[in-house]
DNA sequence: TTGATATATGTTATAGTATATCATAACAAG
DNA sequence: CTTGTTATGATATACTATAACATATATCAA
């Protein structure tokens, strides 16, 4: 539930669970968790930072995966699909999810001077946007909240 | 408060009293409404439905004005800058505000099926959002809620 | 009015993001 | 073995957005 990214916490530890967790939810749910989807994993991971297709691309190529847009779109798409990472669609970047292992509306926090990024989560249920949606007889099947601003590393020095 | 676009309502005057109240709007606070951004403007609102900033340029185009990509994105940063549209993240698409006169968080209501969208208005400092950035001591400067699903109009049509 | 300053537009080129398409491989079920 | 399914490889292209520089128009003070 606690927002992280703003602050610092054991890191190598969090990586290490993270993909063994998503490794056995793949396992109960019949999903592949390939090479190249773990390795994508991995790279979100290894920053909490929301990070371009590109940029993933790079870092695959590095590694000696073959490195065409389609191969970090498809494994982006599998992460995405299953819940292991979101999409920040404000920045056109993918984020590790920090709470992969419930169903969850994703809150970003994004900070717009030093583009780090906070996964919170929110209520919409009891908010006037459930409401909103039910008088209008919408049926929201998929919800985020992206929040630009400035984060308590950054307050204070840049305006 | 109400979100439009998912019901009828009288098109031919909506356009109308929207543009007086911009043009209104932009008298107080000093900011020219330009041939192009205003044409822009009533390109939004003909359809309460996202339109991309090519869609837009080609209608600019059909108009007489220049149409290079400059052009539609300009007119458009002015009226997202100044509350008379939004950008929806999620579809690369702008729509008009439906809501201009306030300051408010925008709630998108986003039919997957027939690609209308319906402008709610989001409570975020009564949700666990707002609680998330405190704790983090983040400041939120703007937010948005994008929510995917499937209109009354679609439901039971389309899967 | 005039000149200085800021704001808005015209135009060309290019950067950045994402997908369509078709071919190939790996594997499991029948 | 062959057929269906899922994942990858590879090429090309579509879509979205901005940089950079030139020109014009508005605004305002002197
Ligand atoms: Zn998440
Ligand atoms: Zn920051
Ligand atoms: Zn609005
Ligand atoms: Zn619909």
């Amino acid at each position: 539930m606690q927002p992280i990214g703003f602050k610092s916490h054991d890191h190598g530890t969090c990586i290490a669970h993270s993909v063994t967790s998503v490794q056995k939810q793949c396992a109960e749910r019949g999903l592949q968790l390939t090479p190249v989807r773990q390795r994508v994993l991995e790279i979100l991971l290894a920053k909490h930072q929301a990070m371009g297709a590109y940029d993933i691309l790079a870092v695959l190529k590095a590694d000696g995966f073959s490195a065409q847009p389609p191969v970090a779109y498809r494994a982006l798409d599998f992460l995405v699909g299953n819940g292991f990472a979101h999409k920040i669609e404000r920045l056109n970047a993918f984020v590790a999810c920090s709470h992969p292992s419930s169903e969850h509306v994703p809150a970003f926090l994004i900070c717009r001077v030093c583009e780090n990024v906070a996964e919170g989560i929110a209520n919409l249920s009891e908010d006037t946007v459930a409401a909103s949606a039910r008088d209008a007889g919408f049926i929201i099947e998929r919800a985020v909240v992206e929040a630009e601003g400035v984060c308590p590393n950054c307050d204070g020095a840049q305006p």
